[in-house]
DNA sequence: TCACCCCGAAATGTATACAATAGCGCCCAA
DNA sequence: TTGGGCGCTATTGTATACATTTCGGGGTGA
Protein backbone atom coordinates (compact mmCIF):
# COMPACT_ATOMS: atom_id res chain seq x y z
CA UNK A 1 0.00 0.00 0.00
CA UNK A 2 2.88 2.35 0.84
CA UNK A 3 5.64 2.40 -0.27
CA UNK A 4 7.87 1.29 2.70
CA UNK A 5 11.44 -0.10 1.99
CA UNK A 6 11.69 -3.31 4.23
CA UNK A 7 14.61 -2.45 5.87
CA UNK A 8 17.23 -0.01 3.98
CA UNK A 9 16.61 1.27 0.62
CA UNK A 10 17.57 4.97 0.26
CA UNK A 11 14.28 6.11 -1.15
CA UNK A 12 14.23 9.95 -0.31
CA UNK A 13 11.41 10.91 -2.67
CA UNK A 14 8.80 10.63 -0.37
CA UNK A 15 10.45 11.47 2.65
CA UNK A 16 10.58 15.66 2.89
CA UNK A 17 12.03 15.64 6.70
CA UNK A 18 14.43 12.75 6.29
CA UNK A 19 17.21 13.32 8.83
CA UNK A 20 20.19 11.86 8.07
CA UNK A 21 20.18 7.69 7.87
CA UNK A 22 17.27 7.05 6.05
CA UNK A 23 17.23 3.66 9.05
CA UNK A 24 14.68 3.61 11.33
CA UNK A 25 16.85 3.08 14.06
CA UNK A 26 15.26 3.67 17.85
CA UNK A 27 17.61 6.32 19.51
CA UNK A 28 16.85 8.21 16.07
CA UNK A 29 13.31 7.37 15.95
CA UNK A 30 12.27 9.20 18.95
CA UNK A 31 14.27 12.42 17.31
CA UNK A 32 12.37 12.14 14.29
CA UNK A 33 8.98 11.50 16.22
CA UNK A 34 10.04 15.26 18.13
CA UNK A 35 10.67 16.44 13.87
CA UNK A 36 6.91 15.69 13.04
CA UNK A 37 5.17 16.77 16.61
CA UNK A 38 7.39 20.21 16.04
CA UNK A 39 6.40 20.39 12.34
CA UNK A 40 2.74 19.55 13.11
CA UNK A 41 2.68 22.15 16.21
CA UNK A 42 4.49 24.82 14.09
CA UNK A 43 1.90 24.54 11.72
CA UNK A 44 -0.62 25.04 14.16
CA UNK A 45 0.77 27.89 15.81
CA UNK A 46 1.18 29.23 12.49
CA UNK A 47 -2.66 29.46 11.43
CA UNK A 48 -1.28 27.00 8.49
CA UNK A 49 -3.55 24.72 10.04
CA UNK A 50 -6.68 25.86 11.01
CA UNK A 51 -9.02 24.73 13.97
CA UNK A 52 -11.13 22.20 13.14
CA UNK A 53 -8.96 21.00 10.08
CA UNK A 54 -8.84 17.00 10.39
CA UNK A 55 -5.48 15.00 10.99
CA UNK A 56 -5.74 11.93 8.67
CA UNK A 57 -3.35 9.38 9.74
CA UNK A 58 -3.31 8.13 6.54
CA UNK A 59 -2.32 11.15 5.00
CA UNK A 60 -0.22 12.51 7.37
CA UNK A 61 2.05 9.25 7.83
CA UNK A 62 2.76 9.61 3.86
CA UNK A 63 3.76 12.82 4.19
CA UNK A 64 6.19 12.07 6.89
CA UNK A 65 7.37 8.55 5.24
CA UNK A 66 6.90 6.69 8.45
CA UNK A 67 3.99 4.46 9.43
CA UNK A 68 0.55 5.38 11.76
CA UNK A 69 2.18 3.47 14.74
CA UNK A 70 4.52 6.92 15.00
CA UNK A 71 2.10 9.20 13.84
CA UNK A 72 -0.55 8.17 16.29
CA UNK A 73 2.11 8.54 19.18
CA UNK A 74 2.79 12.31 17.99
CA UNK A 75 -1.19 12.66 17.72
CA UNK A 76 -1.88 11.65 20.87
CA UNK A 77 1.05 14.13 22.98
CA UNK A 78 -0.66 17.06 20.78
CA UNK A 79 -3.77 16.03 22.14
CA UNK A 80 -2.49 16.07 25.56
CA UNK A 81 -1.46 19.74 24.62
CA UNK A 82 -4.70 20.23 23.57
CA UNK A 83 -3.63 21.56 20.32
CA UNK A 84 -5.79 18.83 18.60
CA UNK A 85 -8.61 16.88 19.79
CA UNK A 86 -8.97 13.14 19.45
CA UNK A 87 -12.68 12.38 18.66
CA UNK A 88 -13.11 8.54 19.95
CA UNK A 89 -13.75 6.48 16.51
CA UNK A 90 -13.84 9.73 14.39
CA UNK A 91 -10.02 10.70 14.74
CA UNK A 92 -8.19 14.01 15.37
CA UNK A 93 -8.54 17.68 14.81
CA UNK A 94 -7.29 20.52 15.52
CA UNK A 95 -8.93 21.76 18.77
CA UNK A 96 -11.25 24.74 18.30
CA UNK A 97 -10.87 26.41 21.84
CA UNK A 98 -14.54 27.04 23.32
CA UNK A 99 -15.07 30.82 24.54
CA UNK A 100 -14.74 29.00 28.15
CA UNK A 101 -11.36 27.76 27.33
CA UNK A 102 -10.10 31.07 25.52
CA UNK A 103 -10.77 32.56 29.21
CA UNK A 104 -9.22 30.06 31.05
CA UNK A 105 -6.19 29.86 29.16
CA UNK A 106 -6.23 34.08 29.50
CA UNK A 107 -6.90 33.74 33.21
CA UNK A 108 -3.99 30.85 33.30
CA UNK A 109 -1.72 33.24 31.86
CA UNK A 110 -2.69 36.48 33.86
CA UNK A 111 -2.12 34.53 37.29
CA UNK A 112 1.64 32.52 35.66
CA UNK A 113 3.09 35.21 33.98
CA UNK A 114 2.81 38.14 36.01
CA UNK A 115 4.09 36.18 38.89
CA UNK A 116 6.91 35.00 36.98
CA UNK A 117 8.12 38.45 36.34
CA UNK A 118 8.12 38.91 39.85
CA UNK A 119 10.39 36.24 39.96
CA UNK A 120 12.63 37.11 37.03
CA UNK A 121 13.51 40.72 38.11
CA UNK A 122 15.63 39.32 40.56
CA UNK A 123 17.70 37.35 38.63
CA UNK A 124 17.70 38.49 34.81
CA UNK A 125 21.18 39.62 33.33
CA UNK A 126 22.16 42.50 31.13
CA UNK A 127 22.55 39.47 28.19
CA UNK A 128 19.35 38.21 28.63
CA UNK A 129 17.48 41.20 28.21
CA UNK A 130 19.26 42.41 25.43
CA UNK A 131 18.44 39.07 23.55
CA UNK A 132 14.36 39.47 25.02
CA UNK A 133 14.79 42.96 23.25
CA UNK A 134 16.17 41.61 19.78
CA UNK A 135 13.13 39.06 20.31
CA UNK A 136 10.94 41.99 20.62
CA UNK A 137 12.41 43.92 17.60
CA UNK A 138 11.95 40.99 15.52
CA UNK A 139 8.60 40.97 16.25
CA UNK A 140 7.57 44.22 15.45
CA UNK A 141 9.45 43.71 12.34
CA UNK A 142 7.63 40.70 10.94
CA UNK A 143 4.26 42.75 12.04
CA UNK A 144 5.42 45.22 10.04
CA UNK A 145 6.35 43.35 6.89
CA UNK A 146 2.84 42.10 7.22
CA UNK A 147 4.28 38.08 8.00
CA UNK A 148 2.08 37.28 9.78
CA UNK A 149 2.42 33.74 10.83
CA UNK A 150 6.36 34.78 11.34
CA UNK A 151 5.16 37.58 13.94
CA UNK A 152 2.94 34.94 15.44
CA UNK A 153 5.14 32.51 16.18
CA UNK A 154 8.08 35.44 17.48
CA UNK A 155 5.35 36.95 20.12
CA UNK A 156 4.69 33.27 21.60
CA UNK A 157 8.79 32.94 21.64
CA UNK A 158 9.08 36.01 23.37
CA UNK A 159 6.16 34.77 25.91
CA UNK A 160 7.97 31.99 26.36
CA UNK A 161 11.62 33.09 26.43
CA UNK A 162 10.15 35.07 29.30
CA UNK A 163 9.06 32.05 31.29
CA UNK A 164 12.19 29.87 30.86
CA UNK A 165 14.34 32.39 31.74
CA UNK A 166 12.26 32.24 35.20
CA UNK A 167 14.39 29.78 35.93
CA UNK A 168 11.09 27.26 36.54
CA UNK A 169 11.71 24.62 33.68
CA UNK A 170 7.96 23.47 35.00
CA UNK A 171 6.41 26.57 34.74
CA UNK A 172 7.89 27.43 31.35
CA UNK A 173 6.74 24.40 30.00
CA UNK A 174 2.99 25.51 31.37
CA UNK A 175 3.63 28.88 29.79
CA UNK A 176 4.25 27.27 26.74
CA UNK A 177 1.19 25.26 26.29
CA UNK A 178 -0.90 28.13 27.39
CA UNK A 179 0.86 30.31 24.11
CA UNK A 180 0.04 27.47 21.78
CA UNK A 181 -3.28 27.59 22.87
CA UNK A 182 -3.40 31.09 22.56
CA UNK A 183 -2.37 31.23 19.10
CA UNK A 184 -5.43 28.56 18.56
CA UNK A 185 -7.82 31.13 20.30
CA UNK A 186 -6.45 33.77 18.13
CA UNK A 187 -7.40 32.05 15.15
CA UNK A 188 -11.05 31.42 16.41
CA UNK A 189 -11.66 34.75 17.75
CA UNK A 190 -9.95 37.26 16.34
CA UNK A 191 -10.17 39.68 14.07
CA UNK A 192 -7.96 39.00 10.52
CA UNK A 193 -5.78 42.01 10.88
CA UNK A 194 -5.38 41.84 14.56
CA UNK A 195 -3.04 38.75 15.66
CA UNK A 196 -2.24 39.10 19.83
CA UNK A 197 0.86 41.70 20.91
CA UNK A 198 0.27 44.28 17.93
CA UNK A 199 1.47 47.38 19.85
CA UNK A 200 4.94 47.20 21.46
CA UNK A 201 4.16 46.27 24.75
CA UNK A 202 6.72 43.71 24.60
CA UNK A 203 9.33 46.39 24.44
CA UNK A 204 7.58 48.44 27.24
CA UNK A 205 7.61 45.14 29.62
CA UNK A 206 11.52 44.64 28.85
CA UNK A 207 12.23 48.39 29.73
CA UNK A 208 10.02 47.81 33.51
CA UNK A 209 11.97 44.09 34.01
CA UNK A 210 15.39 46.18 33.23
CA UNK A 211 14.44 49.24 35.63
CA UNK A 212 13.40 46.66 38.22
CA UNK A 213 10.23 47.38 39.08
CA UNK A 214 8.97 44.04 39.47
CA UNK A 215 5.16 45.09 40.53
CA UNK A 216 4.79 47.34 37.73
CA UNK A 217 5.78 45.02 35.65
CA UNK A 218 3.76 42.19 36.62
CA UNK A 219 0.54 44.61 36.66
CA UNK A 220 1.66 45.63 32.81
CA UNK A 221 1.66 41.90 31.84
CA UNK A 222 -1.75 41.50 33.12
CA UNK A 223 -3.20 44.62 31.11
CA UNK A 224 -1.31 43.20 28.14
CA UNK A 225 -3.02 40.23 28.77
CA UNK A 226 -6.30 41.57 29.48
CA UNK A 227 -5.83 43.69 25.94
CA UNK A 228 -5.19 41.05 23.76
CA UNK A 229 -8.20 38.92 25.36
CA UNK A 230 -11.02 42.24 25.13
CA UNK A 231 -9.37 42.44 21.07
CA UNK A 232 -11.07 39.06 20.93
CA UNK A 233 -15.03 38.89 20.21
CA UNK A 234 -15.28 35.90 22.15
CA UNK A 235 -18.87 34.88 21.58
CA UNK A 236 -19.17 30.91 20.88
CA UNK A 237 -22.30 31.60 18.77
CA UNK A 238 -21.82 29.62 16.10
CA UNK A 239 -22.25 26.54 17.40
CA UNK A 240 -22.19 22.77 15.51
CA UNK A 241 -26.11 21.96 14.75
CA UNK A 242 -28.69 22.85 17.30
CA UNK A 243 -28.81 26.28 16.86
CA UNK A 244 -30.69 25.80 13.56
CA UNK A 245 -34.29 25.96 15.47
CA UNK A 246 -33.62 29.55 16.67
CA UNK A 247 -31.92 30.96 13.82
CA UNK A 248 -35.20 29.72 11.45
CA UNK A 249 -37.52 30.43 13.99
CA UNK A 250 -38.97 33.28 12.15
CA UNK A 251 -39.90 31.02 9.27
CA UNK A 252 -41.23 27.90 11.51
CA UNK B 1 3.15 -16.46 23.94
CA UNK B 2 0.81 -14.56 26.19
CA UNK B 3 -3.18 -15.89 26.73
CA UNK B 4 -5.00 -13.57 24.91
CA UNK B 5 -8.29 -14.52 23.29
CA UNK B 6 -9.10 -14.19 19.61
CA UNK B 7 -12.11 -11.95 19.99
CA UNK B 8 -14.67 -12.77 22.25
CA UNK B 9 -14.00 -15.58 25.53
CA UNK B 10 -15.23 -14.52 28.72
CA UNK B 11 -11.94 -15.35 30.73
CA UNK B 12 -11.83 -12.98 33.61
CA UNK B 13 -9.43 -14.98 35.61
CA UNK B 14 -6.20 -12.36 34.27
CA UNK B 15 -8.26 -9.46 33.64
CA UNK B 16 -8.45 -8.42 37.43
CA UNK B 17 -9.79 -4.55 35.86
CA UNK B 18 -11.95 -5.64 33.32
CA UNK B 19 -15.04 -3.58 33.03
CA UNK B 20 -18.03 -4.74 31.91
CA UNK B 21 -18.14 -6.84 28.18
CA UNK B 22 -14.74 -8.40 27.74
CA UNK B 23 -14.77 -7.23 24.47
CA UNK B 24 -12.36 -4.68 22.60
CA UNK B 25 -14.95 -2.51 21.28
CA UNK B 26 -13.52 0.91 20.25
CA UNK B 27 -15.53 3.33 22.70
CA UNK B 28 -15.22 1.41 25.66
CA UNK B 29 -11.57 1.01 24.95
CA UNK B 30 -10.68 3.77 25.65
CA UNK B 31 -12.70 4.02 28.73
CA UNK B 32 -10.52 0.99 29.58
CA UNK B 33 -7.58 2.91 29.13
CA UNK B 34 -8.18 5.49 31.66
CA UNK B 35 -9.13 2.77 33.94
CA UNK B 36 -5.64 1.11 33.61
CA UNK B 37 -4.20 5.31 33.56
CA UNK B 38 -5.72 5.50 36.96
CA UNK B 39 -4.41 2.78 38.30
CA UNK B 40 -0.94 3.44 37.65
CA UNK B 41 -1.03 6.87 38.58
CA UNK B 42 -2.96 6.10 41.74
CA UNK B 43 -0.26 3.37 42.75
CA UNK B 44 2.44 6.06 42.29
CA UNK B 45 0.47 8.74 44.42
CA UNK B 46 0.32 6.60 46.56
CA UNK B 47 3.42 5.00 46.88
CA UNK B 48 2.52 1.67 46.08
CA UNK B 49 5.07 2.22 43.07
CA UNK B 50 8.24 3.52 44.17
CA UNK B 51 10.20 6.08 42.77
CA UNK B 52 12.66 3.84 40.25
CA UNK B 53 10.89 1.26 39.67
CA UNK B 54 10.83 -0.34 36.38
CA UNK B 55 7.50 -0.94 34.25
CA UNK B 56 7.71 -3.49 31.99
CA UNK B 57 5.40 -3.06 29.30
CA UNK B 58 4.61 -6.97 28.41
CA UNK B 59 4.42 -7.23 32.54
CA UNK B 60 1.83 -4.64 32.54
CA UNK B 61 0.15 -5.97 29.01
CA UNK B 62 -0.50 -9.29 30.85
CA UNK B 63 -1.70 -7.93 34.69
CA UNK B 64 -4.37 -5.72 32.78
CA UNK B 65 -4.98 -8.29 29.77
CA UNK B 66 -4.63 -5.43 26.70
CA UNK B 67 -1.61 -5.57 24.17
CA UNK B 68 1.58 -3.66 24.36
CA UNK B 69 -0.35 -1.11 22.24
CA UNK B 70 -2.90 0.20 25.02
CA UNK B 71 -0.16 -0.22 27.45
CA UNK B 72 1.78 2.28 25.35
CA UNK B 73 -0.35 4.53 25.12
CA UNK B 74 -1.18 4.75 28.67
CA UNK B 75 2.40 5.28 30.02
CA UNK B 76 3.08 7.80 27.06
CA UNK B 77 0.67 9.68 28.97
CA UNK B 78 2.24 9.19 32.63
CA UNK B 79 4.85 10.41 31.37
CA UNK B 80 4.37 13.55 29.64
CA UNK B 81 2.72 14.43 32.94
CA UNK B 82 6.14 13.45 34.44
CA UNK B 83 4.84 10.71 36.43
CA UNK B 84 6.80 8.19 34.61
CA UNK B 85 10.01 8.46 32.69
CA UNK B 86 10.79 7.25 28.64
CA UNK B 87 14.27 6.15 28.40
CA UNK B 88 14.25 5.52 24.80
CA UNK B 89 16.07 2.26 24.71
CA UNK B 90 15.46 1.04 27.81
CA UNK B 91 11.72 1.56 28.57
CA UNK B 92 9.57 3.19 31.64
CA UNK B 93 10.14 3.41 35.08
CA UNK B 94 8.46 5.69 37.82
CA UNK B 95 10.01 9.06 37.96
CA UNK B 96 12.58 9.90 40.52
CA UNK B 97 12.17 13.44 40.30
CA UNK B 98 15.96 15.73 41.18
CA UNK B 99 16.03 18.40 43.75
CA UNK B 100 15.67 20.84 41.06
CA UNK B 101 12.47 19.54 40.20
CA UNK B 102 11.47 19.01 43.62
CA UNK B 103 12.28 23.11 43.72
CA UNK B 104 10.60 23.60 40.90
CA UNK B 105 7.09 21.81 41.78
CA UNK B 106 6.70 24.00 45.20
CA UNK B 107 7.82 27.22 43.68
CA UNK B 108 4.80 26.21 40.98
CA UNK B 109 2.60 25.47 43.89
CA UNK B 110 2.91 28.35 45.10
CA UNK B 111 2.44 30.48 42.57
CA UNK B 112 -0.79 28.78 41.42
CA UNK B 113 -2.23 27.88 43.90
CA UNK B 114 -2.47 31.26 46.18
CA UNK B 115 -3.31 32.96 43.46
CA UNK B 116 -6.06 30.25 42.85
CA UNK B 117 -7.47 31.16 46.54
CA UNK B 118 -7.60 34.72 45.53
CA UNK B 119 -9.89 33.83 43.23
CA UNK B 120 -11.60 31.36 44.83
CA UNK B 121 -13.07 33.48 47.77
CA UNK B 122 -15.04 35.60 45.46
CA UNK B 123 -17.27 32.61 44.11
CA UNK B 124 -16.82 29.63 47.13
CA UNK B 125 -20.60 28.20 48.46
CA UNK B 126 -21.54 27.52 51.54
CA UNK B 127 -21.96 23.98 50.59
CA UNK B 128 -18.17 23.79 48.66
CA UNK B 129 -16.50 24.95 52.04
CA UNK B 130 -18.70 22.24 53.74
CA UNK B 131 -17.13 20.05 51.12
CA UNK B 132 -13.56 20.99 51.71
CA UNK B 133 -14.16 20.55 55.53
CA UNK B 134 -15.37 16.76 54.91
CA UNK B 135 -12.29 15.85 53.02
CA UNK B 136 -9.96 17.58 55.32
CA UNK B 137 -11.45 16.35 58.11
CA UNK B 138 -11.10 12.61 56.76
CA UNK B 139 -7.42 13.16 55.85
CA UNK B 140 -7.00 13.79 59.81
CA UNK B 141 -8.28 10.80 60.40
CA UNK B 142 -6.41 9.03 58.09
CA UNK B 143 -3.64 10.10 59.08
CA UNK B 144 -4.57 9.70 63.10
CA UNK B 145 -5.01 5.94 62.19
CA UNK B 146 -1.84 5.70 60.11
CA UNK B 147 -3.05 4.69 56.88
CA UNK B 148 -0.44 6.70 55.10
CA UNK B 149 -1.91 5.88 51.50
CA UNK B 150 -5.11 7.02 52.04
CA UNK B 151 -3.84 9.96 54.03
CA UNK B 152 -1.47 10.91 50.60
CA UNK B 153 -4.07 10.27 48.23
CA UNK B 154 -7.19 12.59 50.19
CA UNK B 155 -4.37 15.51 50.88
CA UNK B 156 -4.07 15.57 47.19
CA UNK B 157 -7.73 15.34 46.50
CA UNK B 158 -8.14 18.40 48.73
CA UNK B 159 -5.60 20.57 47.10
CA UNK B 160 -7.56 19.30 43.85
CA UNK B 161 -10.60 20.25 44.83
CA UNK B 162 -9.46 23.49 45.89
CA UNK B 163 -7.85 24.20 42.43
CA UNK B 164 -11.36 22.64 40.62
CA UNK B 165 -13.39 25.01 42.87
CA UNK B 166 -11.99 28.33 41.19
CA UNK B 167 -13.55 27.63 37.98
CA UNK B 168 -10.54 27.17 35.56
CA UNK B 169 -10.51 23.77 34.67
CA UNK B 170 -6.79 24.63 32.84
CA UNK B 171 -5.44 26.12 36.39
CA UNK B 172 -7.44 22.68 38.21
CA UNK B 173 -5.69 20.37 35.89
CA UNK B 174 -1.85 21.82 36.12
CA UNK B 175 -2.20 21.87 39.92
CA UNK B 176 -3.69 18.21 39.82
CA UNK B 177 -0.08 17.41 37.69
CA UNK B 178 1.75 19.38 40.64
CA UNK B 179 0.26 17.59 43.44
CA UNK B 180 0.87 14.02 41.77
CA UNK B 181 4.56 14.85 41.30
CA UNK B 182 4.45 16.33 44.96
CA UNK B 183 3.81 13.14 46.10
CA UNK B 184 6.66 11.70 44.61
CA UNK B 185 8.59 14.14 45.72
CA UNK B 186 7.58 13.50 49.51
CA UNK B 187 8.34 9.73 48.67
CA UNK B 188 11.87 10.56 47.82
CA UNK B 189 12.92 13.24 49.97
CA UNK B 190 10.21 12.87 52.99
CA UNK B 191 10.65 11.09 56.18
CA UNK B 192 9.50 8.15 56.94
CA UNK B 193 6.72 9.50 59.41
CA UNK B 194 6.37 12.80 57.84
CA UNK B 195 4.20 13.03 54.39
CA UNK B 196 3.57 16.38 54.06
CA UNK B 197 -0.08 18.38 54.97
CA UNK B 198 0.75 16.47 58.45
CA UNK B 199 -0.97 19.24 60.75
CA UNK B 200 -4.60 20.52 60.71
CA UNK B 201 -3.19 23.56 57.98
CA UNK B 202 -6.27 22.40 55.60
CA UNK B 203 -9.09 23.11 58.21
CA UNK B 204 -7.22 26.62 59.12
CA UNK B 205 -7.32 26.93 54.99
CA UNK B 206 -11.02 26.66 54.67
CA UNK B 207 -11.29 29.03 57.82
CA UNK B 208 -9.93 32.02 56.27
CA UNK B 209 -11.55 30.75 53.00
CA UNK B 210 -14.88 31.23 55.19
CA UNK B 211 -14.51 34.13 56.82
CA UNK B 212 -13.11 35.57 53.04
CA UNK B 213 -9.59 36.64 53.82
CA UNK B 214 -8.74 36.09 50.34
CA UNK B 215 -4.85 38.03 51.04
CA UNK B 216 -4.63 36.05 54.17
CA UNK B 217 -5.70 32.76 52.84
CA UNK B 218 -3.26 32.98 49.74
CA UNK B 219 -0.61 33.85 52.08
CA UNK B 220 -1.24 30.85 53.99
CA UNK B 221 -0.73 28.75 51.30
CA UNK B 222 2.61 30.16 50.91
CA UNK B 223 3.59 29.32 54.13
CA UNK B 224 1.80 25.61 54.15
CA UNK B 225 3.95 24.63 51.10
CA UNK B 226 6.70 26.05 52.24
CA UNK B 227 6.55 24.01 55.51
CA UNK B 228 6.19 21.14 53.42
CA UNK B 229 8.73 21.74 51.36
CA UNK B 230 11.46 22.40 54.55
CA UNK B 231 10.61 19.17 56.04
CA UNK B 232 11.70 17.28 53.08
CA UNK B 233 15.47 16.76 52.89
CA UNK B 234 16.37 17.67 49.30
CA UNK B 235 19.83 17.08 48.67
CA UNK B 236 20.55 15.04 45.56
CA UNK B 237 23.35 13.38 47.11
CA UNK B 238 22.15 9.95 46.28
CA UNK B 239 22.94 10.55 42.66
CA UNK B 240 23.30 7.70 40.59
CA UNK B 241 26.41 7.27 39.22
CA UNK B 242 28.79 10.57 38.41
CA UNK B 243 29.64 11.41 41.63
CA UNK B 244 32.19 8.45 42.05
CA UNK B 245 35.25 11.02 41.18
CA UNK B 246 34.20 13.54 43.68
CA UNK B 247 33.62 10.66 46.24
CA UNK B 248 36.99 9.39 45.80
CA UNK B 249 38.92 12.28 44.94
CA UNK B 250 41.36 11.85 47.58
CA UNK B 251 42.11 8.83 46.42
CA UNK B 252 43.37 10.34 42.91
C1' DT C 1 -42.47 11.47 -2.37
C1' DC C 2 -40.61 10.81 1.88
C1' DA C 3 -38.66 8.20 5.49
C1' DC C 4 -36.17 4.38 6.88
C1' DC C 5 -32.94 0.72 6.49
C1' DC C 6 -29.14 -1.57 4.77
C1' DC C 7 -24.87 -1.93 2.72
C1' DG C 8 -20.17 -0.45 1.35
C1' DA C 9 -16.17 2.46 1.48
C1' DA C 10 -13.06 4.85 4.39
C1' DA C 11 -10.85 5.59 8.58
C1' DT C 12 -9.75 4.44 13.22
C1' DG C 13 -8.74 0.97 17.16
C1' DT C 14 -6.27 -3.02 18.54
C1' DA C 15 -3.28 -6.79 18.39
C1' DT C 16 0.53 -9.15 16.64
C1' DA C 17 4.80 -9.95 13.99
C1' DC C 18 9.26 -8.62 13.09
C1' DA C 19 13.51 -5.78 13.59
C1' DA C 20 16.80 -3.40 16.42
C1' DT C 21 18.86 -2.44 20.66
C1' DA C 22 20.70 -2.77 25.47
C1' DG C 23 22.36 -5.50 29.20
C1' DC C 24 24.83 -9.42 30.59
C1' DG C 25 27.43 -13.47 30.93
C1' DC C 26 30.59 -16.42 28.79
C1' DC C 27 34.55 -17.79 26.43
C1' DC C 28 39.10 -17.22 24.90
C1' DA C 29 43.61 -15.39 24.92
C1' DA C 30 47.52 -13.34 27.20
C1' DT D 1 43.84 -15.12 36.81
C1' DT D 2 42.30 -11.23 34.42
C1' DG D 3 40.94 -8.37 30.61
C1' DG D 4 38.58 -7.83 26.48
C1' DG D 5 35.65 -9.17 22.81
C1' DC D 6 31.60 -11.71 21.33
C1' DG D 7 27.14 -13.67 21.18
C1' DC D 8 22.71 -14.39 23.63
C1' DT D 9 18.51 -13.10 25.87
C1' DA D 10 15.25 -9.98 27.22
C1' DT D 11 12.93 -5.79 26.01
C1' DT D 12 11.73 -2.03 23.39
C1' DG D 13 10.67 0.26 18.64
C1' DT D 14 8.25 0.00 14.32
C1' DA D 15 5.31 -1.62 10.83
C1' DT D 16 1.57 -4.19 9.26
C1' DA D 17 -2.68 -7.01 9.45
C1' DC D 18 -7.16 -7.46 11.02
C1' DA D 19 -11.47 -6.07 13.53
C1' DT D 20 -14.64 -2.33 14.40
C1' DT D 21 -16.86 1.74 13.76
C1' DT D 22 -18.69 5.72 11.14
C1' DC D 23 -20.63 8.09 7.47
C1' DG D 24 -22.73 8.44 3.01
C1' DG D 25 -25.44 6.51 -0.94
C1' DG D 26 -28.93 3.97 -2.76
C1' DG D 27 -32.76 1.11 -2.69
C1' DT D 28 -37.27 -0.36 -0.93
C1' DG D 29 -41.68 0.11 1.09
C1' DA D 30 -45.46 2.71 2.75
Amino acid sequence: MTSHRPTSQPDSTDQPFASASGKAGSGKGVQRQDEIYRAISDAVIEHRLKPGARLREDALAEVFGISRTGIRKVLQRLALEQLVTLTPGKGASVTRPSAEEAREVFEARRLVESGLLAMLTRRITADELKELRALAGEEQQALQEHEQSVAIKLSAAFHNRLAALAGNQTLARFVDQLCSRSSLILAVYGHAGNLGCECNDHNQLVDLLQAGESEQAATFMCRHLDSIEASLSIDDAPEEAPDLRDIFSAYQ
